[in-house]
Parts: structure tokens; sequence; C-alpha cells
RNA sequence: GCGCCCGUAGCUCAGCUGGAUAGAGCGUUGGACUACGAAUCCAAAGGUCGCAGGUUCGAAUCCUGCCGGGCGCACCA
């Protein structure tokens, strides 16, 4: 409908094809069904007054399908357009002919893309700044797939690093501590529950006391990264996150491709030693200051193997990559990006979505947690606890870059407080109406668009145009990679139903189901629609949408 | 000190990239079912959009400077 108006314009006035016309659904009736303000933003450029170039406009304006009812020049020159009623009906049609795949569109264009988010170190279980991560993501995902791109989902493997020891000594020292509770434990360890879960679990795998002290440690390093990586990927699972793909911080070593990394850099002469360190020149391209990829002592740094690791992805034929980041990492931006632009990737060929941290919140009192205290709430009890709907619902109901309280108090009620019930209220109700007609011997089939004519109640042309408005909602989230805007949609969406559903509360006549076989046959058409879109928005959030609760 | 994010109703937050009288949920007050499901709906009250300038026909939105809050500023990962 956008579409069709934003041509309209642009065949009655001249217009420079990259100008952009911006055409909002007013938030007022009487300003129609849609407006534009393209009157407004040309007034400058063509030096005349904006209500006189809207009506140069309006006058021009040619409705090849008949799909204005009227157009009104309005206040300092807004085009106000009022859409016809079959034209509405239309589009209604639409929905019901395309059903799973009503705004299914191909904005991508089969865009190979690769969206990296949870990347958690395998030193320990997923906690709520993870989930959030892995909600944001994954809705992207399923948004960005549904649109036409070909999306990639990565979990980068953070195994290569000095954590790992430290993981192994911690769990070492556990277990040496079951025996011996005055062995000493790593500065710097790991001091959650589940550390001496897993001491105890790879001492009955294997006999630590019959190895040496090194080897040990190896072992427990290794063995502990595989269980933890095995817990992450049982969360996610359960969250209904899957990856295609896991990749390894380590393979990037094992496969020499560092080193030819770093040999590429050279070539390019981006590179320097100083201080028997290796540098690059990641100032020269917006960042702060250079940065080491080797250090003095030989060993390479984290930022080595993670410039690696992105001309990798762009090898593997990646058009482009997201990576989804916890805000703490803000600072890593400029130099990652400046040592992928240095070396001629295009500017914004990484885009990078920062989610701001989460305060978890329960009793009345904010839970503080870290790893190395050990004093946290787990992805899993939360899980187990709200449940998976809830809180991916939560999770998007906030932008990326607010910092979000999750109060599990809060979203473990499952009454109004709760948002996700009101959006899957709406779908079961939907379906509860159907059962009802099929009780009283009403046959629903697919209407013609002759039938949907009787709706006629304001409700019901509003009804409509909100539904409608899902495939430019999924347009403007890719746009912006916003998608915390689906939750805002569906619940006005569902709301809209409410209100419309609850005019028959008193009125028989207004309900869905009535008396006249014509009428209810072309509301439960309606009723129908608002249910495919909720059902479509609440899959791309990886939310049930039940039939009855 | 420098950088990023945030500051909107009592609370938690949206605000369609500069538009018409700033919205929602919760909370408060008062209403609507012998039922197409009240997990719903209707109504009322509640705002100097942190402060001060600027840009223009027009600013919560863009720019500058302050003030608060969070997070970063390694030859760690």
């Amino acid at each position: 409908m956008r579409e069709k108006i934003e041509k309209i314009i642009r065949n009655a006035i001249k217009i420079d094809p990259s100008e952009k016309i911006t055409i909002e659904v007013p938030g007022r009736p009487e300003h129609g069904h849609f407006a534009t303000n393209i009157a407004m933003a040309l007034a400058s450029k063509k030096r005349m007054p904006p209500r006189k170039i809207a009506e140069h406009i309006v006058s021009n304006i040619q409705d090849k399908e008949g799909i204005i009812e009227k157009v009104e020049i309005a206040g300092p020159g807004f085009i106000n357009f009022w859409i016809k009623d079959e034209a509405w009906y239309k589009s209604l049609k639409l929905i019901l002919d395309k059903r799973e795949n009503y705004g299914r569109q191909d904005i991508g264009k089969g865009k190979k893309v690769m969206v990296e988010f949870v990347s958690a170190n395998p030193t320990g279980p997923l906690h709520i700044g993870h989930a959030r991560g892995a909600a944001v993501g994954d809705t992207l995902c399923r948004i960005m797939e549904f649109t036409g791109f070909d999306v990639t989902r990565e979990f980068y493997i953070n195994d290569a690093g000095n954590q790992i020891r430290l993981l192994g000594e911690s769990i070492y020292s556990r277990f040496r501590q079951f025996s011996d509770p005055e062995y000493p434990f790593p500065e710097n360890g790991y001091h959650g529950e589940y550390v001496i879960d897993l001491a105890k679990r790879i001492s009955q795998e294997r006999d630590l006391s019959s190895m040496k002290e090194e080897e040990a440690i190896g072992f427990c390093a290794e063995r502990g990264k595989e269980i933890l990586m095995e817990k992450i990927k049982e969360d996610l699972d359960a969250f209904g996150v899957h990856f295609d793909s896991w990749f390894s911080e380590k393979s990037l070593y094992e496969s020499g491709l560092v080193e030819k990394a770093i040999k590429s850099l050279e070539e390019k002469g981006l590179l320097y030693e100083k201080d028997g360190a290796l540098w690059i020149k990641t100032s020269q391209f917006g960042d702060d200051k250079d940065r080491v990829l080797r250090k003095s002592d030989g060993q390479f740094t984290y930022f080595a193997s993670d410039i690696a690791y992105h001309m990798n992805k762009r090898e593997r034929g990646f058009e482009q990559a997201i990576n989804i980041w916890g805000a703490d990492h803000h600072g890593y931006i400029p130099r990652l990006k400046a040592a992928l632009v240095c070396q001629g990737f295009p500017e914004n060929w990484l885009r990078i979505l920062l989610i701001q941290l989460v305060k978890l919140w329960k009793g009345g009192k904010e839970v503080k947690m870290s790893k190395r205290s050990g004093e946290f709430i787990t992805f899993r009890e939360l899980m187990d606890e709200v449940g998976v709907d809830a809180m991916r619902f939560v999770f998007l109901t906030k932008s990326h870059d607010s910092t979000l309280d999750f109060d599990i108090d809060l979203v473990k009620r499952k009454d109004t407080e709760n948002p996700v019930y009101y959006v899957q209220y709406a779908h079961a109700r939907i379906c509860s109406i159907f059962r009802k007609a099929e009780e009283k011997g009403v046959n629903y089939k697919e209407p013609d668009l002759e039938e949907l004519s009787c709706l006629k109640l304001p409700e019901e042309i509003e009804l409509i145009r909100n539904a409608v408005e899902f495939p430019y909602v999924l347009k403007e989230i890719i746009n912006n990679l916003e998608p915390h805007r689906l939750t805002y949609y569906l619940t006005s969406l569902a709301s809209v139903f409410h209100r419309y559903f609850n005019l028959g509360t008193n009125r028989p006549e207004n309900r869905v189901v009535t008396d006249d076989p014509i009428l209810t046959n072309a509301r439960l058409s309606l009723s129908e629609a608002v249910r495919i879109v909720i059902n479509n928005g609440l899959r791309l959030l990886g939310v049930s949408a039940p039939e009855r609760m």
C-alpha cells in the first residue's frame, strides 16, 4: 500500500529518484490512512510554499488502480490519503492467500550474511546477558531469513587463550581439595559451584592422581571445556537457538590462518616492529592508537586471531558480517573495524550490534553476578523458572542499546503484567472463536472479495490496516537492525483485535459469529488474517502461538 | 581525562530517523460478562521529553556545552 502511494506521488511530481519519500500512518483518524510531508520537504529546494507544492501534487495524481478514496491537503502542507475499502479488502485477501508466507519478502536478494552471536567463553555456564544476546540475535536471523537473506548463525569459541588454562587449573585445584582442603586455588580462578561438579565428573572419568600435574591440568582444561560447550549447546537448544556453525579460535592457529593473516598484512605494509612486539597501524584508520598483534614473548594477542577470524569470514564468501556483542566490548569496535578497513574491506562489511547489560532483580533486590566469584543465576535456571516464551519476548521489548531490568518475579507471573500472554491470548482467542463457530455449525470457507465488502465497521478497517503493516514492520527492522519493534507491533495488533472483539460483549450484532452467514464468514476471515499475522510474528520471535491457554 | 550508551507519566519503557494535540504496560480511581474466552475491554487522573543554547516553517528526535547514571579505555581474552 505504501509503495503504491509512493509511486502515485512520484508520478505526480518530478522528484529526484534518490529523494526519500516518507509515508506515515498519522496518529489521528482525521488525518487519513496515510500521510506524507513531501511537499514541506521539497519547499526549500523548490523555493515554493509547501501548500502550493502540495496542490500541484494533488492535482496531478493519477490513481490508475483506483485505490484512493480521498486526498486532502492539511496543516502546513501535509497530504493525507484515504484508501478505498475495496483496496483494504484486497490486502486482507492477500494475507489469507499467503498464510504462513505473509510478510516474506526478498529484501536480501539471497545475500550471504553471517550473524555471529552469543560466543560465550567456554569457562562457565551461560548467564542472562548471553540469553539476551541469543534472543536478539536469533530473532534477527529469523527475520533476515524471512526477508530474503542467506543467513548463517555462528558461535565463535574462545578456546585459545589462557582462560582455558585457568579453567583447567581451577578444576584441578578443586580435585586436589577433595583430599587436601589446604590445596591452593588459582588467584583468578573460577569459583562457581560448577567447577566442583566438573572436578567430580572428570576425576571419575580419568584417574587424575596418577597423572603428572601439568598433564592433569591440561586434561582438566580440555575436558572441562568440552563439557561446558555441551551444556552451552543444550541450553541454547532448549531456548530455540540453533547455530549452523561453531568456530574454534584454536583452529585458527592450528590451520595456520593467523600466520597467514599476519603475512598478508605485512605484505600490505601495515605492520611494524617496536619494543620486540609486532604492531598494526590501526591508528591511521580511526583507532586511537596502534595495536599489538604479537607480544614481545612471541605469543599472538587475541586481536591477531580476531583479525584472522574476520578475514576468514570474508574468504568463506560472506558479503556481510553482523556481530552481536555485549556493550562492555564497545571499546574494541574501532580497532577491529580499522584492522579490516585498512586492508580494503568495505566500510560497512562488518556491522556490530551492541547489547546493553541486563540487571537481574529478584524479590525487589538486584542480583549481582560475577563468574569469578561464582555468584550467579544461570541461563538454565532462569529458563526453567520463567519459561522460554516469556524470556524471549521480554528480551525483545526493549531496544538493544538500552540497559534492561529483568525482574524474575514479574516475568514469571502468568497474568496481565506479562505482555507475551497478551499477544498469545489474542491468538488463542481467535482459535477459540473458530471452535465456537464450528460448534454452531458454521462452515468457514475462503472468502471472495465480494463477500468481504460487508466488513463495514470502522474497527474492521482499522484491524485490516494494522494487519497489513506487518511486511513494512519487518522491512524497517531489517533496515535498522532493531528486532524489538516486532514485539511492539504484535502487542498493538493484539490490542486492536481485543478491542474489536469486545464490541460484541454487549452487542451480539457486533460479534464475529452472528446470525448472518455471509457476515460471519467475512468476520472469520478477518480474524483468521489477524491470527496468521500474529502467528507469523511470534514464530519470528521464537515464541509459541498456542491455540488454547 | 578520553570514548560509547542511556536520561520521556509514580515505576518499566516505546516513540515509525525532523512533523499535526508526545504513547503503551504496570500502579491509582471508577465502570463493562447468566460469556463468539474478563489472561479482555471502556473511562479518568498523571508530562517544563535531564538543563541551557543553536539549526528552521516545525525539535523528544539533528548540532554544541553542561548535569546525572551505566560501561569501556592492556604486549588480557
